[in-house]
DNA sequence: CCTTGAACCTGCGGGC
DNA sequence: TGCCCGCAGGTTCAAG
């Protein structure tokens, strides 16, 4: 489910309901996710007080008072809800935070492809998780340099590659393919040839989709919602990411002719695109 | 090191 | 109505 756009969304929605909150109770209703759920969660967590949340890559960071901060990832599936007192818990609710707002933090995740750990705060960027991530595309780390010099020499295709979290974070299936066609790039491309001008289109494409998904509160497609429980609304302004067959905006070709957008399959995900605009 | 493909898990919609 | 298939926003691991 969730990209940069939809994660960055449910921090926002989170922070000023838990920043500087205490846990008063820990709800753990299964062992774990995709991996099993740290030794004594529900111990560590209790009276602990959460400094704040924010978002690194597609993972979301509580900072606690005790030196270690609560991360959470939501995989495909995973939403996490701010309920309140007296919240009864549904089908797939995992992990439950009590605060002492009298507020209910649910995790709920069908697919368990979600995962929740500690880390050292002082140490965050060490952590095996964070360790060997790209840059974040919204800071100024990212540029066409940066990103043409993380390509150089690369052989998978380039819609591959800028979901490589390795080379930028926060970009998964459907921005890829949503970025690829706003620079005109063919998502079938070898990504070592993405260099100069189409490196820099590409950044700033990518900046640009994710940044109006951010405003838009996501994308909801099925699992996916705000912290509110409200629906993202940036689905309505995919280009081309489901949009098999139909004409993309200022296409003059006859659709019937040429089969309009087209959908691939790579890395064993869909992609969508223009085989006309994009080269 | 790079690249590829499979695996993890549940739910939904389409075709028969 | 039921069954089978393919598909779904991500990451990790093994193997070549």
């Amino acid at each position: 489910m969730p990209e940069l756009p939809e994660v960055e969304t449910v921090c926002r929605g989170l922070d000023p309901v838990m920043r500087g909150r205490t846990i008063v109770a820990v709800d753990v209703r299964r062992a774990g996710l995709r991996d099993p759920f740290p030794k004594g969660l529900a111990k560590t967590l209790m009276g602990a007080k959460i400094a704040h949340v924010m978002r690194r890559a597609k993972y979301i960071l509580m900072p606690m008072d005790i030196d270690q901060t609560l991360v959470l990832h939501l995989g495909m599936s995973g939403r996490i809800l701010v309920q309140e007192e007296g919240y009864r818990p549904v089908k797939h609710d995992h992990l439950i935070l009590h605060l002492d707002n009298g507020r209910a933090i649910v995790f709920n995740d069908p697919r368990r492809s979600g995962t929740v750990f500690l880390a050292k705060t002082d140490s965050l960027e060490t952590h095996k998780a964070f360790r060997a991530m790209g840059p974040e595309p919204l800071s100024n780390e990212f540029s066409g340099p940066v990103l043409a010099s993380a390509l150089k020499g690369r052989k998978t295709e380039i819609k591959t590659a800028i979901m490589d979290q390795r080379i930028v974070v926060g970009v998964g299936n459907i921005y890829a393919s949503e970025a690829l066609f706003m620079a005109g790039i063919s998502p079938k491309r070898v990504s070592g040839t993405v260099q100069g001008e189409k490196a820099e289109a590409l950044v700033q494409a990518i900046r640009q989709i994710l940044r109006r998904a951010i405003k838009a509160g996501g994308s909801s497609l099925r699992d996916y919602r705000k912290a509110d429980g409200k629906l993202g609304l940036f689905q309505h302004g995919f280009t081309v990411y489901g949009h098999t067959g139909k004409a993309c905006p200022g296409c003059t070709c006859d659709v019937g002719k040429t089969g309009g957008i087209k959908r691939i399959v790579q890395g064993g995900r869909s992609t969508f695109y223009c085989p006309r605009k994009q080269k």
